[in-house]
DNA sequence: GTCTATATTGCGATAGAC
DNA sequence: GTCTATCGCAATATAGAC
């Protein structure tokens, strides 16, 4: 079967880990469920956070298509828009990304380099994307870049990171919209939040 | 000593468990920080599940200042302003809650009624202040409540959720303003954000 | 209430046959 | 590449002496 084990493997662990996290996921669940020896998993990932870490990198790299924009060609605004769509592009192909992302937020053991720096980059579009609206007259002048960026990307990831919990355990009952819907409006609450006056 | 090791269990695990998550944190570890024997943990706790109970249960008390509000006779537009107030005041006094509720949420496993309950208030008190800012003209006609309660939820307490990783892993070298700064800021985003067209 | 000692379980990893 | 068998360890929990 060749290295066909690998890929059921990782496709098992992937939204194993993102759903049950780290510790809670035992070589001998992704084993039941991929259907593949446990020895295997040290065989080609050398160890349970190997395999972690192959597992979140191929979820990483849903943010790519976010990070190939040309930020200083686009209108900052259409930063924002295009980040917003890439969120909800990427959840719906890499529905994993958002609870990988904040399990290592809260739980920063190991090291996580690819993680940090293509989240830098994310960030650093954000950043770049007000300071050059600021420049432009189109956004408040007094705007701190960097609080105003952590403000976007909380807003739109939010609704992704509560998802499970709202359905499933409190707030039931309550009406959600649905993604679409809900970046849409957190897009227009936030432009309309830091734009001039008087546009 | 009375029960007075229960005390000590209980502060040495309430960080413990916060910062490490529950899997990380053995009996054991807690034994040694408290200096309390690891048997009285089940003698007071009835097991580790209890004793996270317990501790988490002492953290969501520091919302209770928010929940007596009474968001009917103020002006919708204070009630968020609390809200911010209380986040910041809730992080200081109680460092430990975000932590936790974002770990509750990302593993809804056990049950965990006084949480729902508690969080379901505070997230009724948002959707209330929307409902009356709309009808009394003051907000946009077109908000989602559901969707905007939790986009605001979110924007502020983002900011605590993603410190650690902040300043650790990632962003190094970004500066970031103080809590304050970055309440103020978002708040002030929101409000605009959401306030009717030509206020 | 407190402690020691231990029962029991499940974990990650790997040696070695095939 | 794959599998079985198992090692060594750390976890939670508790029985029972004090």
């Amino acid at each position: 079967m060749s290295t066909d084990s690998r890929e059921k493997i990782l496709r098992a662990a992937t939204p194993l880990f993102a759903e049950e996290g780290y510790d809670r996921v035992s070589l001998r669940k992704i084993s039941e469920a991929s259907g593949v020896n446990s020895a295997m998993i040290s065989y080609y990932f050398g160890g349970k956070k190997g395999l972690f870490d192959a597992a979140f990198a191929s979820q990483l790299e849903a943010l790519e298509g976010f990070l190939s924009l040309d930020v200083e060609a686009e209108d900052p605004r259409t930063v924002f828009r295009c980040y917003a769509e890439a969120a909800v592009a990427v959840h719906e192909e890499s529905p994993y990304l958002l609870p990988y992302l904040y399990r290592v937020m809260l739980a920063p053991d190991g090291e996580t380099p690819t993680f940090a720096e293509t989240i830098g980059k994310v960030y650093g579009h954000l950043v770049r994307a007000l300071e050059r609206g600021m420049a432009a007259g189109l956004f408040r002048e007094d705007l701190d870049t960097s609080a105003t960026a952590l403000l976007f990307a909380g807003s739109i990831n939010f609704h992704f990171l509560s998802r499970r919990f709202r359905d499933g355990i409190a707030l039931r009952g309550t009406r959600f919209p649905d993604e679409k819907t809900y970046i849409a409006q957190a897009l227009a609450i936030f432009l309309r939040g830091i734009a001039k006056e008087g546009t």
